[in-house]
DNA sequence: CATTTACGTTGACAATTGTAAACCATAGTT
DNA sequence: AACTATGGTTTACAATTGTCAACGTAAATG
């Protein structure tokens, strides 16, 4: 593996981050409380995530006497997107649509957020190409060096 | 790192799988050649891929004579909705909303596709809560054991 | 003040992943 | 038959991640 790939966070340190996060920052004995209600994780492992997450500039710390207090850098929300739209970006365009679908239709949104899609949905149909297409293969390419689907 | 954890697939192993997917097969010279056109990656480095990928059981093996033939074991939309549902699982629920709201107006879907979503969400609005309640942390308890947001 | 406690820092270790070279057997060529 | 190209298998190695224990120091308590 190539250094500095520095993969933005962890499985892992996620959960911690969204206590942190939903918490607005917390000390570690809080997180360590809190983290051990879900997971069955070592005092230690959640203090070695908590260093982690400081070493990869995803929290910030305050000294409060001599303990920290651990305060996020990135908004939950941008890292939300950041990893989706990471993820999204390595499937095929083309069945986007199709994943999306299932997840409208297996998550529970709020009226408000459904009446947004709703009046965003209707905005981009007006200008919705009517297929999209695969991006798996280098096409031009494909169909000169190799077969047939194209 | 405990074993069996057994990450379903790698970022660098889905690439490789979404030529053979879109290829339905392929062999492992047509892999290579058309991952080259894509990524600067050795020769050797896409069979190792491939070797993995055979080894989780993603894709199997038909001889070919001396060569093998690989075939996915599992469709791509499978594979994209199991990964991007586990990716969801480990969001907080609050906020899925926003996220996919983003999804929708970032990316680019068919008219089909379109058409589709207003259809289930129309018939999801019928039912959708007023709101939905952030899942970050261990909600009972902290209320108990700690602060404040509660 | 001596002791315990809290908490940040180091060191550890196995598994996974990215990346690739070396090796080996077989099939096609000369 | 000898040689080369093709393609699968082994080995390698550094970085990342999951998991912890041990250590050291400052703070709180008896």
């Amino acid at each position: 593996m190539k250094k500095g790939d520095a993969t933005l966070m962890s499985p892992s340190e996620w959960e911690v981050m969204r206590i942190i996060w939903t918490k607005k920052g917390a000390s570690s004995t809080e997180v360590i409380h809190l983290m051990q209600l879900k997971r069955a994780w070592s005092e230690s492992t959640i203090k070695t995530l908590l260093g982690r997450l400081v070493e990869k500039k995803m929290l910030q710390t305050i000294k409060e006497g001599r303990r920290f207090f651990y305060q996020p850098t990135v908004t939950e929300s941008d890292a939300m997107n950041k990893v989706v739209f990471e993820l999204f970006d390595h499937l095929c365009s083309m069945k986007k649509g199709t994943v999306i679908l299932k997840l409208l239709s297996d998550l529970t949104f709020s009226r408000a957020d459904i009446k947004k899609m709703q009046i965003l949905l209707n905005e981009k149909m007006k200008t919705a190409p009517v297929s999209i297409t695969c991006d798996c293969l280098p096409m031009n390419e494909v169909c000169t060096v190799h077969n047939e689907d194209c």
